[in-house]
DNA sequence: CGTCATACCACCCAAATGGGTGAGTGGATT
DNA sequence: AATCCACTCACCCATTTGGGTGGTATGACG
């Protein structure tokens, strides 16, 4: 992170600029006076609401944002969702009270790219603005423990059930969203024998649907769209 | 190595004890090398492979095992799964030299806790141990953007696609896998109006089942199982 | 005031799905 | 030889589903 070429030329991009969306006043100032304690790093502007943000922080074009995700009017997801139209580049990182898992997972899904505990020190808030601009994803442990436990859920019970090669791959092609004719089709076998198939796991997963198979135990992760 | 009950405290519990899967003996000694280093962490063993690791580390009983994921037999994905069975309150750290996408998902699917690089420097190993005794979930940070990045993947359809309120509440059950009669008694609609929502989604989103609807559209992660 | 979107419901029809039974082949185990 | 299991397929039946068409009521917007 230390590009310095030193010597005669402009050390132009030294300083990170980072914007700021919290609503209430006296929060703002403080992360603000925080951020701007560092020699590398300056808060560049700061915006009360969502409307605001999305309406001025792309004429800014800071290299970072630090979103609160509690905003009155929009949602501090939504806003993260639109600016990340806007500017696709630029790392949003989330700041939040409270570590709540339905949160977490929608902001993330809007594309924000970090996701801290406001509870955090300043240290540690330095810590993630370099980090997420050299790539990282910062998080406090406690969100991360979360992001990779929302993993392991649907695993236990896939481990515990052995389908047979076949039946894996009716289920895979399944996960995909195909009918069972286009099943048939993708792996040569008649459509009776793919619903065959289909009843079979529905047993050995305890499902009464393809959806709910699909759910509980799609390979999802791996699986591309097509 | 340095359980040394001196004196007449009992300072029981102030080491951690860590368990090494990693098949390359001159790896190996190096970690437990490093690990050793440390004055409140160290090595209570080491393993060559995932079947000896399934057998003697659950009597050792470590504070946490660190896992090599490429292992001759066994892969250290399938020994973290069958680790997590016998000892589920172990934290599993997994090493690594590369950082292929397909790799870390399954292991943290297995029930991987934490996911390093092995060129990480010693002291953010140790960082890492202690952090996963935490509660926390370590990851190198390009581990970290990978999985956060996984979850971005689903929503840019779905930003575009302007559902109504009841479209999106339909759908938001659809994806957890209920019926069009289930979904009919929860919203305490008709059958039939379910069915008509579910058509006018299937056209703003551009699928043709419910599967499809589930897998390009769902809000998956936040929902919970019944 | 007309138009439009949304919410709500109903009926029709063809296809897909779920659930069951039965049955033949071939490989592996016992 | 007997048994078990994976794999393959077919037929039957009731229900669900996808895909139309239609209708009413409400509120917003011009």
């Amino acid at each position: 992170m230390k590009t310095t070429l030193l010597g005669t030329e402009p050390p132009v991009k030294s300083v990170t600029r980072v914007a700021l969306v919290e609503d209430q006043k006296e929060l703002c100032r403080q992360w603000a006076g925080i951020i701007d304690t560092f020699t590398d790093i300056e808060c560049v502007g700061t915006c009360a609401s969502g409307e605001e943000a999305a309406e001025r922080i792309p004429q800014w074009a800071p290299d970072v944002i630090l979103m609160d995700i509690r905003l009155p009017g929009m949602s501090g997801i939504e806003c993260t969702s639109r600016l990340k139209e806007l500017l696709p580049a630029t790392p949003i990182v989330i700041l939040t009270v409270l570590d709540d898992d339905e949160l977490i997972f929608r902001a993330l899904e809007a594309g924000a790219d970090g996701y801290l505990l406001k509870r955090s020190k300043p240290v540690d808030l330095r810590a993630a603005l370099l980090d997420v601009l050299n790539g990282g994803a910062p998080m406090s442990s406690a969100i991360a423990r979360r992001v990779v436990c929302s993993f392991k859920k649907t695993s236990p019970r896939l481990a515990h059930v052995q389908l047979s090669a076949r039946e894996a791959e009716v289920l895979k092609f399944l996960s995909r969203g195909f009918s069972n004719k286009e099943i048939a089709s993708q792996i040569e076998l008649s459509v009776e024998t793919v619903r065959t198939y289909l009843k079979s796991i529905y047993k050995k997963l305890h499902v009464r649907s393809r959806t709910e198979a699909v759910l509980h135990y799609g390979s999802s992760r791996p699986g591309s769209p097509p």
